[in-house]
RNA sequence: GGAGAGAUGGCCGAGUGGUCUAAGGCGCGCGCCUGGAAAGCGCGUAUCCUACGUGAAGUGGGAUCGAGGGUUCGAAUCCCUCUUUCUCCGCCA
């Protein structure tokens, strides 16, 4: 959510700027500040209302106490007439209060000024690429063509158990798959994040914290009879930590990372290349999260972005960075690099990583704020963070890209975590 | 699941209808003191909205004592609902 402030000040400049989203703020944002407009002098005039009665409360109390009951009962015959004028002002106030809230929350984040302009992810920059290609012509196939018949990832057991999108991964591919949980928990404990393990069901106040409420519900699974979301992303629980909170500028950065399953409904997103491991609807990801200084918000995305590539460079897969055009990035997001992992089977990139800046637009709605020593002013803090990384993409990169005969090789990085060299097919 | 006791500021904790503008302590900050420090002394120390002021400093108003509703001229205090913590019992990995 953007700030109210913001908005009030400078209008022309997020109008202008949320066009390279392609979103057209014109009359959303007239309407807030009529709204808001409203509101404020609803305010003004409930409390001028509420002050006289808190008077008249005063003297009526000294009037008791001096004995003067009829000139208190007098002074209380005053008061209903106010009282019953201010219920009224109050529910009008209140009323657009939620309206303004609901307008509010239907602008998007403002795209940071490096964010090209486009439409779709035709428009998106590559900014830098590695490892190597594979040659073409060489008969490579896709993962699950490679698993086909040996038994390692089960996905009609897991249609039996639960349904389509929920497989069921077996001896190495299981081991595999808990091999690059630790391998990616260990980096990060090395490159300073703190490991946490938050709950993978949230309550409503966590999803609308994070953005992924109001307008997601449909993405998301809702357990009954409580209400609670299964998470999307370890995104939600480990961002909303922070929910309420103050911290003292000295804290920041703060970088969280927590290993979760992620669970999406992806309704209506089923479609021609989403076969076997390309698209679940539960999957393992290790998520990094930072809280910066607003100062220093990009340096963190930059060194996020760094220990991304890290990863993929180290499991020796081919990859490129992008950096999303306005088109193309997500609601809530000031600046996004997505990282894709080349399937050799498959001949197609694969996102493994999506590694965003929100600056202050989730802070806001979390009231996540900080204090710097000698300021007594609360400022909102900048949140960012970034899948580092999510498993099932990078198990059909490692066994697309590893395939050699009747075996797929397991990274060297990897082997002392999965305590095999290869998978014999 | 049953019974009971709680929820007050960064923390502890007092407060059963008006003097709460929330006592006191701890912590933290600044100052005095000191060769320096400790101790001591003094001052300060929540958040949000709002009006004036440049979006500063500041001043005024309003709201917030777990959340929401109610009673009352007036609620931290009384009533109702919910959430949550602790203790005991039951169940349980």
């Amino acid at each position: 959510m953007l700030s109210l402030k913001l908005i009030q000040e400078q209008s022309p400049f997020v109008i202008e700027r949320l066009k390279i989203k392609n979103f057209n703020a014109e009359t959303l944002v007239g309407q807030i500040l009529s709204l808001d407009e409203k509101r404020r002098s609803l305010q003004t005039r409930t409390d001028n209302q509420l002050a006289e009665l808190n008077n008249l409360a005063k003297q009526i109390g000294q009037l008791y106490k001096e004995g003067k009951a009829a000139e208190a009962e007098g002074a209380k015959n005053q008061t209903a007439a106010i009282k019953e004028e201010n219920r009224i002002l109050k529910e009008e106030h209140a009323a657009a209060e939620v309206q303004l809230q609901s307008l509010l929350v239907q602008l998007p984040n403002l795209p940071y000024q490096l964010v090209p302009p486009g439409k779709t992810p035709e428009d998106n920059q590559l900014i830098r690429s590695g490892g190597k290609l594979p040659d073409a012509g060489q008969g490579l196939k896709p993962h699950w063509d490679l698993i086909a018949g040996n038994n390692l990832i089960d996905f009609e057991l897991g249609v039996k158990l639960t349904g389509a999108g929920f497989p069921v991964y077996k001896r190495e591919a299981a081991r595999l798959q808990r091999a690059l949980i630790n391998f990616f928990l260990d980096r990060g404990i090395q490159a300073g994040y703190t490991e946490v393990q938050p709950p993978i069901l949230v309550n409503e106040d966590s999803a609308y914290g994070t953005g992924q409420l109001p307008d997601k519900e449909g993405q998301m699974y809702r357990a009954e009879p409580e209400g609670f979301y299964l998470i999307p992303t370890a995104e939600v629980p480990v961002t909303n930590i922070f929910r309420d909170e103050i911290l003292s500028a000295d804290q920041l950065p703060v970088k969280y990372m927590a290993y979760t399953p992620c669970f999406r409904r992806e309704a209506g997103s089923w479609g021609a290349h989403v076969r076997g491991l390309n698209r679940l609807h539960q999957f393992d990801k290790v998520e990094i999260v930072q809280v910066r200084h607003p100062d220093d918000s990009y340096n963190g995305l930059e060194e996020m972005v760094n220990y991304v590539e890290s990863l993929v460079q180290s499991l020796g897969l081919p990859y490129r960075i992008i950096r999303l055009c306005g088109g193309d990035m997500g609601f809530t997001s000031a600046m996004t690099y997505d990282f894709e992992v080349y399937a050799a089977g498959q001949g197609r990139w694969l996102e493994v990583s999506s590694v965003s800046n929100f600056e202050s637009f989730q802070a806001n709605r979390l009231k996540l704020r900080y204090r710097d020593k000698n300021d007594k002013k609360t400022q909102l803090a900048h949140t960012l963070n970034g899948s580092a990384l999510a498993l099932p993409r990078i198990m059909a990169g490692l066994l697309e890209n590893n395939q050699s005969g009747n075996e797929i090789l397991i990274p060297q990085v990897l082997q002392p975590y999965t305590g095999f060299d290869r998978i014999l097919l």
